[in-house]
DNA sequence: CATCTACAGGTTTTT
DNA sequence: CCTGTAGATG
């Protein structure tokens, strides 16, 4: 590495490489300008929806570079996802080239992680630290908490574990709970269940997801040399989605950026969504006060969305009283279409007038990639998936369960954790019997109880077992097959190469064959998703280094160009941006959503009217908003009022639709509803009932050809060909 | 130890 | 309504 004093002694400044800084600053407006220049000292940049803020931020960074007073590894940037991380890189890369490699730019948890494989012994841990993502973490709460005695039933081990994770969120250890929110948890035993999970981290020398910045902040209290070496380098330091920092990613930054006290912050307090998550609006609100004399630069000038959309949404966001203040103007004077409010009589209505509005656009040349559906829960997807399926619109439905996060992933992963491994007893006891090897519970319960008691990992303890005769002999030989496996597994990973060992470990396990063998309608794609995986090792020479990339950063394959319309939820929407937005289910309850409202209030309140403010300004040239009078939910009829949120939105720039043919006497303001007290008329939108009879052949988009066994109404079970029996709805399949 | 049945519970989820 | 999990059963 170079010496980062060399620039400091200002005897070899290298030449500036690529454009000249002034020049980088050409199309941008007088405030991004200034935000792009205001280079030293500490520096809010608040960016509203839609002004330009990755530009800013690129360009800051090119900036820097490109005057060549800074060396690129001198420069931090840090963003939340590992897409805004790799496209800032690739921008920052087109603008000087090669010396974009080398910026400090990731994710707070890959820099974090990274600062501690480098110096974490500092504070007791170990080099090849294992990092263990949301679910080893729940298992893992969950054994603690049951090993003290606590009831599950009573004390969720899922509770537990967010109440655990807001400590770390907000920079608390064990140690330092004391009068913290949720310190009564579970009768005041939450702190206890804590301590007993970190020591059971330590035991396994293992971090979860928290722990990377937490632990961060305990090395720079416990090495304050470490500390100022980072300092040092630091000069310059950029952070993106700063209303979305949580404490401890706040203490991180102000620890780091003390040396130089360059600090650069992009965000938007209107579009803080995740203080559920342990985001702190607070850490944007107080910035001035916690650096003083920063500079606050507002970027108001709106590129992507027409007047009557930035206005019906700056009037919307206008009723919060927890905000810096910010308004919106449109770039352009093309005030656009009005925003479309929709009311309709149910659920499903809901749905097809929805499609059948995206049909129409379609048809009129907008392409299904740039139209949405923004949900504000996951389970709203459904009747649109249906109807979109009905229809033959191809869809996608974003935010699926990542890559790394996928069962077979992290198995075949828990394989090579255990191979490098062998003290991992999270990665043992998941696959110990994946495929079924005969070890069943009570085995590897015998097993656990004994690695605690003699303070050895399972692994040991199962070795011990074996030798002493211990075990049933069924029990006994199964196991030590399997730890058999595991012996040649490993020494066969000293001379193959991480392709080559995987792929052993899943033909020998015997656990590709079992996902090749089931006969669920997903496994052919888990037989898929391993192959991808065998093929991203390829990329990697170290097996610890590809741990690192799959459990922090691997994302799931993009590579779909099919013009396909997205639905998802509004948090998942965040970041993006569509010529058409629909923004169904505006209705009190569902949005703003009743748990928000009645867990946390006027502040819950604040934040769903956020999300609307995210929904909105997510549509470039039209929004539609539509509710629903009544809808099934779980299978129960409700009826809802029109979402108050729409009493937000100014006459002037909505347009109020009333479906024709139902009588004009939907409830259009919320006064009217809700509309009915019975059920609503049934519209039987999803099919043709009758059209199949039993044994015809048909046709279904995910699950392909199979044969009718049963009719029941508009439901048929069907014997597919490969997905095995299936019920379905009569609407998604065709006669074949 | 695997498979079946009863039953609770169902907001959002960047890492 | 439907899905995931706990416990009882073979």
């Amino acid at each position: 590495m170079i010496d980062p004093f060399a620039i400091e002694d200002g005897t070899e400044v290298p030449p500036p490489s690529g454009p000249a800084p002034e020049d980088l600053l050409a199309g941008l407006n007088p405030e991004q300008t200034e935000a792009v220049r205001t280079t030293e000292g500490a520096v809010l940049v608040l960016s509203g929806a839609g002004t330009g803020k990755t530009r800013v931020l690129t360009t800051r960074l090119a900036y820097l570079l490109a005057g060549g007073f800074v060396q690129p590894w001198q420069c931090l940037a840090v963003t939340f996802t590992n897409r805004a991380a790799r496209e800032m890189r690739e921008r920052v890369t087109e603008i000087v080239g090669a010396d974009a490699a080398s910026v400090a730019l990731g994710t707070f948890h890959s820099l974090g992680a990274r600062m501690l494989r480098r110096d974490g012994e500092r504070i007791g841990l170990p080099r090849d630290f294992t990092i263990l993502d949301a679910d080893d973490q729940l298992r893992l709460i969950k054994q603690v908490a049951v090993g003290m005695g606590l009831d599950p039933k009573r004390w969720p081990p899922q509770a537990l574990s967010s109440v655990i994770q807001r400590w770390k969120d907000r920079g608390v250890g064990p140690d330092q709970v004391g009068a913290d929110p949720g310190a009564e948890y579970a009768g005041g035993r939450a702190v206890a269940v804590y301590r007993a999970y970190q020591d059971e981290l330590a035991r396994l020398s293992a971090c979860d997801f928290g722990d990377l910045l937490l632990k961060c902040l305990e090395l720079f209290r416990a090495a304050p040399d470490v500390l100022a070496r980072y300092q040092r380098r630091f000069r310059y330091i950029l952070v993106d989605e700063y209303q979305d920092t949580n404490v401890a990613q706040g203490l991180w930054l102000k620890a780091l950026s003390m040396g130089h006290r360059n600090l650069c912050c992009v965000g938007d307090d209107d579009q803080s969504i995740y203080s559920w998550r342990g985001a702190e609006v607070g850490n944007i609100l107080r910035f001035t006060h916690d650096f003083p004399g920063a500079r606050v630069i507002r970027l108001e000038t709106n590129y992507r969305s027409t007047g009557h959309i930035l206005a019906a949404a700056s009037a919307l966001i206008a009723h919060n009283a927890d905000r810096m203040g910010k308004t919106l103007r449109p770039a352009s004077g093309d005030w656009g279409e009005k925003v479309k409010v929709r009311g309709v009589w149910t659920g499903e209505d809901e749905a097809r007038v929805v499609v059948e509005e995206a049909e129409a656009l379609q048809r009129r040349g907008t392409p299904l990639s740039e139209i949405a559906v923004l949900v504000r829960a996951g389970y709203q997807t459904r009747a649109f998936e249906e109807r979109l399926m009905s229809q033959g619109v191809p869809y996608r439905v974003v935010g699926g369960p990542r890559f790394y996060e996928r069962q077979e992933i992290r198995d075949a992963v828990a394989y090579l954790r255990l191979i490098r491994q062998p003290a991992d007893d999270l990665a043992f006891e998941r696959i110990v019997n994946l495929p079924r090897r005969g070890i069943g519970d009570a085995t590897v319960e015998q097993v656990r109880e004994r690695a605690r008691a003699t303070g050895t990992p399972m692994t040991r303890a199962a070795e011990e077992m074996i030798a002493r005769n211990d075990l049933s002999a069924r029990a006994r030989g199964a196991l030590s097959r399997f730890l058999a496996d595991v012996g040649d597994w490993r020494a066969f990973a000293a001379t193959a190469d991480a392709r080559g060992l995987l792929s052993e470990v899943l033909e020998g396990s015997g656990y590709l064959d079992m996902w090749r063998q089931d006969k669920s309608p997903d496994a052919p794609g888990r037989v898929e998703n391993l192959k991808e995986l065998l093929a991203a090792l390829d990329e990697f020479a170290d097996l610890g280094e590809f741990l690192e990339y799959v459990s922090l950063v691997m994302e799931n394959q993009g590579g779909d160009e099919t013009d396909r319309l997205s639905v998802m939820t509004l948090h998942a929407a965040k970041g993006l941006e569509f010529d058409r937005v629909f923004l169904p289910g505006w209705e009190d309850g569902i949005f703003p959503n009743q748990r928000a409202l009645d867990e946390t209030g006027a502040k819950g309140l604040e934040e769903e009217r956020r999300l609307a403010h995210v929904g909105l300004t997510r549509a470039r040239k039209g929004v539609t908003v539509t509710f629903a009078a009544a809808r099934r939910i779980y299978g129960q009829w409700q009826n809802n009022m029109p979402s108050r949120f729409i009493d937000d939105l100014p006459e002037d720039h909505i347009e109020r639709i009333s479906e024709s043919g139902m009588g004009g006497s939907l409830p259009l303001a919320r006064s009217a509803a809700p509309a009915f007290a019975a059920a609503p008329p049934s519209v039987g939108a999803a099919g043709k009932e009758g059209a199949y009879a039993r044994g015809q052949r048909v046709f279904h988009d995910k699950f392909g050809y199979g044969e009718v066994r049963a009719v029941d109404g508009n439901k048929l079970e069907i014997a597919f060909d490969k997905a095995g029996l299936k019920k379905v709805m009569a609407g998604f399949v065709a006669p074949a």
